[in-house]
DNA sequence: ATATATTAGTTTCATGTGAAACTAATATCA
DNA sequence: TGATATTAGTTTCACATGAAACTAATATAT
């Protein structure tokens, strides 16, 4: 238990530092080479994963606010890699599913990320690998 | 060994939500109490650990951007938390520390932040808790 | 000495962000 | 049914962010 305070043995502040760098590396990476950013990559790959979802929907797997999923969205449908439709039963609600070209960016994208991971994994031992994602499943349940 | 990409399991992505879960509810926190941001308060706690130093020194040691620090230096100056004086060997380099009424903020916000940690802490096992501080460590050693 | 490079920090610019207010569609209640 | 509440998504506003260009001071090389 701590008494005193040390940035940089500080939980919240090592997360974040952390993070902002893993963050800062892919996102560089997605935009340089194929001109989307961040939240754009997240929700094409949730569209990925699920196809003709709401965008109420892909905020909930992003973790992104409903605004930015609005913005990142309507960049999408402008560069044409997301088609957007409307649900018959109710009309506010967006149906949302790649395009032809958007399929195309997520197919290419996907290694990549998944290149990423793995290359920062191998860095860590068989054992803290599964420790990591054992405590983070922990650390994600945990309230603040 | 992943092949396949799945958001939630995407440890970049996790790494993301967690943090940005973590430095909002502190954020609000600060902000409330004691209308001051996060960079704000990063650069009151390192001046509260070490004192005379440049605003260089602050951003390495926060992992803030320069252009951040510098903004934030500002504010403090302007809301008279924090002083800055420049050397004399060196009038690019500023000397900064925190005046009477940055000491004070330090001093009820440092328990504060450490309080959250504890209590975050708190959740995990104690074997849990060093394991974090261990893998931690080691993630924060990584290449990308 | 004088030109050139480096360094500390600031300004500018373009973009990202979330809270709150808003619009439109649907659901609920009296 | 009409009035009220809820929900999906958008717009607005105010502020945060980082890259690149800039200014001023110092260091280095010729």
């Amino acid at each position: 238990m701590k008494t005193n305070l040390k940035l940089q043995e500080f939980l919240p502040y090592r997360l974040s530092v952390l993070s902002n760098r893993v963050s800062h590396a892919i996102a560089n990476r997605y935009e340089e080479q194929f001109q989307i950013s961040l939240s754009e990559w997240r929700v094409i790959a949730v569209l990925g994963e699920s196809s003709e979802v709401s965008a109420g929907f892909v905020a909930q797997k992003t973790a992104m606010d409903k605004v930015a999923v609005s913005r990142a969205v309507n960049k999408l449908i402008t560069s044409g890699l997301l088609i957007r439709k409307f649900a018959n039963e109710d009309k506010r609600r967006s149906v949302l599913s790649l395009s032809k070209s958007g399929s195309e960016v997520y197919n290419k994208v996907a290694p990549l990320a998944i290149d990423y991971e793995n290359k920062m994994m191998k860095q860590l031992s068989l054992s803290d690998q599964s420790l990591l994602e054992d405590l983070l499943g922990k650390l994600e349940k945990i309230d603040l």
